[in-house]
DNA sequence: GTGCTTGCAAACGTTTTGCAGACTC
DNA sequence: GAGTCTGCAAAACGTTTGCAAGCAC
């Protein structure tokens, strides 16, 4: 938090207390969440703080490589700290996210570099497909 | 083509000229075309069809199975031919779209199945990352 | 004081929707 | 003739931007 704070500044940046506020909310929450989530969240400690500052923050801290968004199935992105990064499984049956962490694509990775020369960075969109609940609930209904 | 058109007419669908036309065009495109340039190659036979009815149009196809649509990277959504579907990688560099066979991801299917219980459907959402020109290029930058 | 940041309102690009008329079957 | 489909205009949605005032340094 602090090294992200000097992170900042040495940018050039300016450390506000909107940055501050989104920085705490991001080090609590448990990633997924949307700007709007983000939003509301911030909101409850500094009502003032609007929408378009939360997105010009996560823009600025993304460029930072601090933070990154992904995207889950069609509604908004949701934003995390990189630090706390994985891939994401979405059901597109019942909306689920389930996280996967990256390991599980190294085998990927490796055949998309070697046939396409490919580096693919699994975490920026979600794969969707249907989680186990589902997919016997479609074998049920079509076997 | 004939097949498709008997298809709708089963669900209770009407053939209309929009919906021959957005199929020739559809049977006729290598895939990766946004709505926009959907509409665009339709009003070329047919000036009067409203970018809406295509995308009522798409819909309805997809409700039948016959087209689905992927995300790739951050712009519109592309449509094409399921029987034509494939997986895409997209460089965050330069914005190529990579085609790839679904063999490729079947390991991971694989692997996510017995872990997290999940059917990866990997067409619906491109995966990110850098081709191999870009990647050799941030190397450079940052080796 | 310099110049980065902010709130606000307004725009953006993509997609969806409500409606009255036109069409397929 | 019944019921689906269409054009149009307008809205919805998530996100971005221009501007003048406000704040960190």
């Amino acid at each position: 938090m602090d090294q992200v704070l000097a992170l900042l500044r040495a940018g050039g940046g300016r450390v506000t207390s909107s940055r501050r506020i989104l920085l705490e909310v991001l080090f609590d929450a448990d990633g997924h969440l949307t700007a709007e989530e983000l939003a509301e969240a911030v909101q409850a400690r500094a009502p003032d703080i609007h929408l378009s500052t939360i997105y010009r923050n996560l823009d600025e801290l993304q460029r930072l490589g601090v933070v990154l968004h992904s995207h889950l199935g069609h509604g908004p992105a949701t934003y995390q700290l990189a630090a706390n990064a994985h891939a994401h499984f979405i059901c597109e049956g019942c909306g689920a996210v389930v996280e996967a962490p990256v390991r599980l694509f190294s085998g990927l990775a490796r055949s998309v570099k070697s046939d396409l020369g490919f580096v693919i960075d699994p975490r920026h969109f979600a794969i969707l497909g249907r989680c186990s609940a589902c997919a016997q609930e479609s074998r049920r209904h079509r076997p």
